[in-house]
DNA sequence: TCTCGTTTTAAACGGTCGTTTTAAACAATC
DNA sequence: GATTGTTTAAAACGACCGTTTAAAACGAGA
């Protein structure tokens, strides 16, 4: 087995144990055996669990970010002054066509769950390497929803998309319970196709109000 | 010492711990030595941290939804045909009053963390503890909003109201690093008083669209 | 005051955690 | 084929976890 191989297989583990439990709910050693590889492959390619955290953002948020600020660049050669419109769209075609592709398939509600334990779980050093890494890309896409909305103050806009990056975010996250209790509720079942369906006009019609 | 003042301070800080840092996060020892009463204590008086975890939802859930469906209750003599609005100030009324009221102040945030925690960090015995205790009243929540709006499918419903409540738990659970992101964007303070009051408007305008 | 049920205390239990260590297996270079 | 640096392997480390135990302290009723 050469060495791509175990770091990439950890990895795997990784981002699939995280994303269902969570950091601290996750042990080395379900990361490993699950890989398949030692326990102590760990802490010899990555050095640290925190370390190992980090990486497993990095792998999916910079060739997101590139291919987001790629397609930023793009948007606004072709467009004199973008729309709210425009941007998400980018935003939206950039996480369901990249992060499908690059480092094999993942599941959007994986993207959206790691997203989501950034925000609610990071303990400092995972929100550190965040905003050193990622702020860039971050803050060039809230300059374009600013300036598709100059009239609302910078404020307004920096909650808003938060609000909807919450509706996104606790969503995918508990998409699982949610499915269960919505099928409970209503006695049908809503493909995550369905609920993509409902949370986008829901969000428009939020921030475009 | 009283027996109430340990359990009390046992549940006062276990709940500020839970709300900080997650339930597997945070260990017994942290929350007896913050409550200043002996280790065992949390076995002695709830048998299990399993158990002090469902404690801790009980004490502020039990009140605020006998208070909610009171306040419905109220609702349904006063108006003939409750609409969303109607059914939507009765819970953010019983939010803001019924959580500050009870059992001393407890911040609206806190409040928000936890019910996050109940959807994205739930083991099995959390989540069955809450269908099992709070489901009547969450239903005939559902319903009234399900009356105020029949043109809508209950699944359409179903997940509305979930995209708002994501958008509110994720920003209230997130809401210091929020409050830092946007202090580092915009250079201005919010307050939560300011967010709450876009928050409001935001959820008003996808809701109802 | 003595008693007896309740509560608190200090210590220990077995188990799992992240990490380290030491040696073995491997692959490439000469 | 020996040597070197890299990777894997098994075992152990100390630390902390949730929980249990057994004794001490407490408090109300006889």
């Amino acid at each position: 087995m050469s060495q791509a191989d175990t770091v990439t297989r950890i990895l795997d583990s990784a981002e699939e144990l995280f994303a269902e439990k969570g950091f601290a709910e996750t042990s080395l050693r379900m990361i490993t055996t699950r890989a398949k590889v030692n326990l102590a492959a760990v802490n010899y390619h990555f050095g640290s669990k925190k370390d190992l955290i980090q990486a497993v953002f990095a792998r999916f948020l910079s060739p997101f970010c590139s291919k987001l600020d790629k397609e930023l660049t793009v948007m606004a050669a072709a467009v004199q002054e973008p729309s709210l419109h425009d941007v998400l769209d980018v935003l939206a075609r950039t996480m369901l066509t990249g992060v499908h592709s690059t480092v094999g398939t993942r599941k959007l509600s994986v993207f959206m769950r790691l997203l989501g334990l950034a925000y609610t779980q990071a303990q400092g050093h995972l929100r550190r390497f965040l905003k050193e890494h990622y702020h860039q890309t971050y803050s060039r896409f809230i300059l374009y929803l600013r300036a598709a909305h100059p009239e609302l103050s910078p404020r307004e806009i920096f909650w808003r998309i938060h609000f909807a990056i919450g509706a996104c975010v606790f969503t995918m996250s508990s998409i699982e319970v949610l499915r269960d209790m919505s099928m409970a509720d209503t006695g049908e079942d809503s493909g995550v196709e369905d609920v993509m369906n409902q949370l986008i006009p829901f969000l428009a019609a939020a921030l475009e109000r």
